[in-house]
DNA sequence: GTCTGTGAAGGGCTTCACAGCT
DNA sequence: AGCTGTGAAGCCCTTCACAGAC
């Protein structure tokens, strides 16, 4: 949201006062955004030419190919002025950039419905996201099997999730269990929580949350429902292929 | 941004230009943090005292009280000074202008796994969301019962869906059918799209859509893992109760 | 001529700090 | 004295427009 930020927030959001996003200098704004260039890029890099125009790209994202350019400035010199840019050798770059390149262990903490689809359903795998352990708090889900891993307690998080060295855990559990656990989380020396619940979890500075509240983004798009039918954006009519106006939750 | 920052993000995030978010006058921003203000509304509401001060909700919410305050006084005046906030008058006031108070009727085009947990799993309803129907592509779906309703061809959406006049459709089916299902909704008049595809969606203005991308969530807690350790924010150590540097997808 | 990379301009949002009401 | 409501300052980000490389 984004996050969002821008998207948003977004999206971006609130509550880092002006630290930007800590890693080299790149704005948090730049940051979403790279992320939403990967699979545009991706598509590039299957069905598309080699060398791709920053026009193309910001049509395909959604974005201004002023905005994209400047986006990509920030990581150095990526294009060749006159022709464009390659889209292998930037998608390598955003990669990079974003930390994908080595991949990433995470866990899963809460193998309800919810959790389960997520980890099943969302393409973590594909994009490089191992897991590799799942932990839940009720007793009738603990030992099950659940994406090829037998449920741990989450009172086994202290035991075993230092082992697992995972770098991201992804929290899907009821909002009036989640603090405690992510309390565990935190104690466990994991960095990164992406939450499912609706509350906002309190950690310490150095541990990064983002959270995903699907209600919240009804109620957002609610208001935008609710808006006095908008004449002017109307009567442009027709279909404006550069997606004007999506959000990514954090922005759309 | 999710975020949004946005946002995200967050979610806040890119496209409209400088629009705004079309009611009224308010900053997105600002929309974008009444949708979370709510349920910390909700908590006060149940447990704390019935007036309360600026400060708790903004260290509740994981906002600063300055932000807090000029948020609500874009809703006008809303508390008293050297008092504080009467919590329900003003939890009713962010609803309303919201537009959370008429109660929404949403569709849910996808029912496989991830469609299914969402509008199971997410306490739509119990935020005033009522389902109305569900749609799928997929012909061993259609027919089946999904949350009370019988599954319907997408192909029906033309005949079924300006009955049932929906303010808002999820959209959660795999990339390459989303956009083509995307463009019956829009013909059959839905004005905001929930969309959980991998895909930036094309759309024309007047339609208001929110994509919450879950992989990409993932990538951008990597980059805040992949950060060189930060040792000023590890310095300052143990509890921040404040509860800093959260974001809504569109960002936590 | 084409398209990138970038200083500069402009706008929106956050923070500050205090005036004003109770 | 306490806390809200709000102008003003400052920051971040987007957009513009063009210089520079091919």
């Amino acid at each position: 949201m984004t996050e969002e930020h821008g998207a948003p927030s977004g999206a971006s959001e609130a509550l880092r006062p002006k630290t930007r996003m800590r890693n080299r200098d790149l704005p948090a704004a730049t940051v979403h955004r790279l992320a939403r260039y990967l699979p545009v890029l991706a598509e590039f890099a299957e069905r598309g030419p080699a060398i791709v125009a920053s026009e193309e790209l910001a049509v395909a994202a959604g974005v201004s190919s002023a905005t994209l350019r400047k986006d990509l400035s920030f990581l150095g010199a990526n294009g060749v002025r006159g022709v464009g840019y390659d889209v292998t050798r930037l998608r390598r770059r955003v990669e990079d950039v974003l930390g994908l390149s080595d991949g990433h262990r995470f866990i899963l903490v809460g193998a309800a419905n919810l959790g389960r689809t997520l980890v099943e359903a969302s393409g973590f795998r594909q994009r490089g996201f191992a897991l590799v352990g799942i932990f839940d708090d009720d007793p009738t889900v603990v030992g099950q099997r659940v994406a090829g891993w037998v449920v741990r307690d989450v009172a086994e998080v202290p035991d075993i999730v230092p082992r697992l060295a995972p770098t991201i855990a992804v929290l899907a559990l009821p909002d009036d269990l989640a603090q405690a656990a992510c309390d565990e989380l935190v104690a466990a020396d994991v960095q990164c929580i992406l939450s499912f619940c609706g509350i906002a979890l309190k950690v310490p500075p150095a541990v990064e949350v983002r959270r995903v509240d699907l209600a919240m983004e009804m109620q957002l798009l609610s208001f935008a429902g609710a808006r006095p039918a908008d004449t002017a954006a109307a009567a442009v009519g027709a279909w404006n292929p550069v997606a004007a106006r999506q959000r990514s939750v954090v922005s759309q």
